[in-house]
DNA sequence: GTGAAAGCGCTAACAG
DNA sequence: CTGTTAGCGCTTTCAC
């Protein structure tokens, strides 16, 4: 066993003539320590080049000033910004991040969870595409804090920070039905979750039946996928199903229809507008670049922290389920540029 | 204080008849327990619901199962990339990454090493643009394994994993100069950093050198910024310059200066050839896409990780600094569609 | 304002 | 194969 620790708070206690407790105070900042005893320990904590141990720290307090942090996937851009909020905050606050990716799948999130209630960590910062009854059942009996970021909670039980998801798609449909377009496709990589069954369609249905146009099942399409080659391969099933615009979940989805489009011919917007979600900086480099619902990623995540410090300092919660408020931004895959 | 565990690796040895040291013993999975001992164990812990507290696991053992992770940005679909080799492995291996976001800045990642240290972590995986001379002395007091991931070390004194830069920047330059370019513009966000200087550029001198072609200084442009944004503001300087082609050192850039060109009425790759370096996914977006040296993201950060497995258990690495092989791919950017 | 002492929950010799 | 016994390095009452 290498030996990592070389000096203890014990050395610098004995060092400097005085008691661990005395070290341990000014250490942590405590305000009862005469100033010149003060400054003797801090001399030597110096000399010695002492670091606090905070795994003695976290046993003895019971608190590790780490958090977790679950993610589906780093690599998706949207999820990343929302963990650099997060980050952030954490910082600040002096709390780090154990990050897991679960890929959405909630055996892996459960294991993620397990692995962290072992570690320890003082709150948790929870991202998916849908939590799993199983999941919030262990997060139930763990009494720990938690605060969903970009993910919705159907029953509205855990903190969560969001955008309105529904009224969001209703606004940016409503574009689309005032450019004259009837044959609407709303697309998603996974029609059955929360987050589109609940709120995305339903905006879509609610902005469909104040135009007055039916809604067909058959436009709903889902990519099974949500990466830019499963977008890129819709293209048939739009034009089959004789869409003219489409109302993509996610952008790298987005983008794949749109390049699809554009590579065969078919040009965006004037034959087909399409309009995305989640404002990450793929819509601005694709070209045509992507109109999209406008959403504060990197607060969404901050904001989450923030909520979470709290909860760990046992404060209470102004709002429970935090809406963060969302744009539209038209860019060049719609018709109408002005919004 | 809020009291967290409730039962303990004590409590567990109560009820089952047994010592701690046994409870101990076939939590861990030693071998020296009898049958029935460790399942009556296991009834109990099951029981119980015990799971072992980290913490007192890391304060007893001095190891905390636990990595630090530097990155610069998260956000960057490069490095996230990296991440996610890294996590899965660090999984695979039962360990946890702590994530810190250092914007490359040196005072950050000294910052977070501190706070890294001070946490006990195993050991650690560094991602950065430039090695400081700070950081490097503060890896060398703190005697812990580290390796460098997509990171240089111009010293070679730090295991990493990288591809051979100037190689691959000496190839790509090749084609550009193949299809009959001579003004060839070098292009990256920081043209000091180590991976420039002392790679790449090398790469692009030696191509230049080889088909006798005359280095000029005023090819060699810096974006100050490596974002999407930076690149879309270069193309003035790159028709000033009369170049007609261009190596990018990342992608985000890359795809700046392709749709400033395009937007600008300048033909990609008819008028004007770009390159790039990263092989995030970026690549195959934009239209046209971009042609690019192809390196493997995720084993990067995987192999970075798996040799810290073996250097946090002691164990002798084969190889100190790996490069991994790299591949050109030729996408719409670039006139020689056939490599 | 400062010290003494008792743990926090677990691992790791060392016996037996 | 199993139990005993020290700690690991720090925080936290409780006295003084």
């Amino acid at each position: 066993m290498r030996k990592k620790q070389s000096v203890t708070i014990y050395d610098v206690a004995r060092e400097a003539g005085v008691s661990m407790a005395t070290v341990s105070r000014v250490v942590n900042h405590n305000h009862n320590v005469r100033p010149d005893t003060k400054e003797k320990v801090l001399a030597v904590v110096k000399r010695l080049n002492y670091r606090p141990n905070d795994v003695a720290r976290g046993l003895a307090s019971k608190k590790t000033t780490t958090v977790g942090v679950i993610i589906p996937n780093v690599t998706n851009d949207y999820f990343a910004a929302l963990a650099r909020g997060i980050d952030d905050i954490a910082e600040m606050y002096e709390y780090n991040i154990i990050l897991t990716n679960s890929d959405g799948n909630s055996q892996k999130e459960i294991q993620a969870l397990n692995t962290l209630f072992s570690k320890q960590v003082d709150g948790l910062i929870f991202m998916t595409n849908q939590l799993s009854e199983m999941v919030r059942k262990e997060l139930q009996t763990e009494h720990l804090p938690v605060v969903l970021a970009g993910s919705v909670d159907a029953e509205q039980q855990l903190p969560s920070v969001n955008i309105d998801y529904q009224k969001a798609v209703y606004a940016q449909v409503n574009q689309l039905i005032a450019t004259g377009n009837e044959r609407i496709a709303f697309v998603a990589d996974d029609l059955e979750l929360a987050i589109n069954k609940s709120f995305r369609i339903q905006g879509y249905r609610d902005a469909l039946a104040h135009a007055g146009i039916p809604f067909r099942k058959e436009l709903l399409i889902e990519a099974r996928d949500g990466n830019y080659q499963a977008g890129y391969r819709l293209r048939h099933r739009l034009v089959q199903q004789q869409a003219t615009a489409a109302m993509v979940s996610n952008d790298e989805l987005a983008a794949g229809v749109v390049n699809s489009l554009t590579d065969h011919g078919i040009q965006v917007p004037d034959q087909f507008e399409v309009v995305t979600s989640n404002d990450t900086k793929l819509t601005e480099i694709t070209r045509p670049s992507l109109s999209s619902i406008t959403q504060p990623l990197y607060d969404i995540g901050a904001v989450a922290m923030r909520m979470l410090t709290k909860l760990m300092d046992n404060e209470q919660l102004t709002t429970n389920n935090v809406l963060l408020s969302f744009g539209l931004k038209a860019r060049q895959s719609t018709k109408s540029r002005e919004v």
